[in-house]
DNA sequence: CGGATGTCAGTTCAACTGAAATCC
DNA sequence: CGGATTTCAGTTGAACTGACATCC
């Protein structure tokens, strides 16, 4: 499955040893930093591969599979493309592309807003509803690929980098 | 800076109780999993923009990035394409366009490997060290974007992702 | 009017597939 | 020979910029 065969050593854990023996006079924490990003960075590739791949029998990817889903919980499965964007972080460019695709595979459906002559709505069609259903039943069963962690640690892992997403601005307050 | 004004509450939390309301049925750390998961896809998407705005005055991104530092602490400044495909675990085709960049750059001149015939090596220029040093200087001021955590934080999220590596066998052993 | 919404055209970047040449 | 290394051509996906028409 990986296209490398696995190393015998962490190559992270290699990293951050070279990073102390050529940055010596920096601050303790850099260290820890710099492991610690390229950890995110990996998982990141991780995940995304082994979520990308358990969505493909249900043609969509992860990115499209996101907006579904929120689709799928808001009051009337509809949702005017702004909004999409706000929830997802991603760019108006980047919403108009996702509900194009979602809309060519029959998912979702464009409508006007009736509140707000400039907006569309996307709303999920019941073949999108299905989809998003039953991609969600697989996901859950693989814990979203991150089986390797136990509960507490799991929540560990949301509590770490919700204080990131907070300082990045990402909502107020707490 | 963000592409979008911050929200007045947390997305993911919210998504979380979203997946406790509508799939109540499920193991506990499903929904832990769900959290912990989609907050490592909007760290990683906070991170890299981060690191690439650094990274942009020296007009490379994060993964040629990579690669700079990775010759930087390699023997002789120089390594066979395949090694660093290892090493940063990504495909042949991409080390090859990588690594065409940063010699259009100027920061890395390919050499055929005088133990394999078949083999090339990037080789780091002067000019590539001096961009890789001065680049770093600034990642590690910066502490890699992730000033919002503490040292024993950023070793908790090194560690707990760690797992999720070995598991996905990033590497062998421990 | 200024500002928000959505689309379009075009660019960049990363990652991939499949095929091929070269050499161990 | 089989297998490894690298490159090339082409595709996909995500994200971006700038411009624009539309409408509040």
């Amino acid at each position: 499955m990986p296209p490398q065969p696995p190393l015998a050593f962490d190559p992270i854990e290699r990293a951050g040893k070279l990073w102390e023996q050529h940055w010596p006079g920096e601050q303790e924490d850099v260290y820890a930093a710099m492991r610690a990003v390229t950890s995110i960075m990996r998982a990141h590739q991780i995940l995304l591969a082994d979520l990308d791949a358990m969505l493909r029998p249900y043609g969509i990817t992860f990115s499209r599979y996101e907006a579904l889903v929120l689709l799928m919980y808001s009051r009337n499965g509809s949702l005017p493309l702004s909004k999409i964007g706000e929830r997802l972080q991603v760019h108006a460019t980047s919403v108009t592309n996702v509900i194009d695709r979602l809309e060519a595979a029959g998912l979702v459906r464009r409508e006007p807003n009736p509140h707000d002559g400039r907006g569309t709505l996307a709303v999920l069609t019941a073949q999108g509803r299905a989809v998003a259903t039953a991609a969600t039943g697989d996901l859950n069963s693989a814990r979203f690929g991150m089986a390797a962690l136990d509960g507490d640690q799991l929540r560990e892992v949301f509590d770490l980098l919700r204080r990131l997403r907070l300082v990045a601005g990402d909502y107020a307050d707490d």
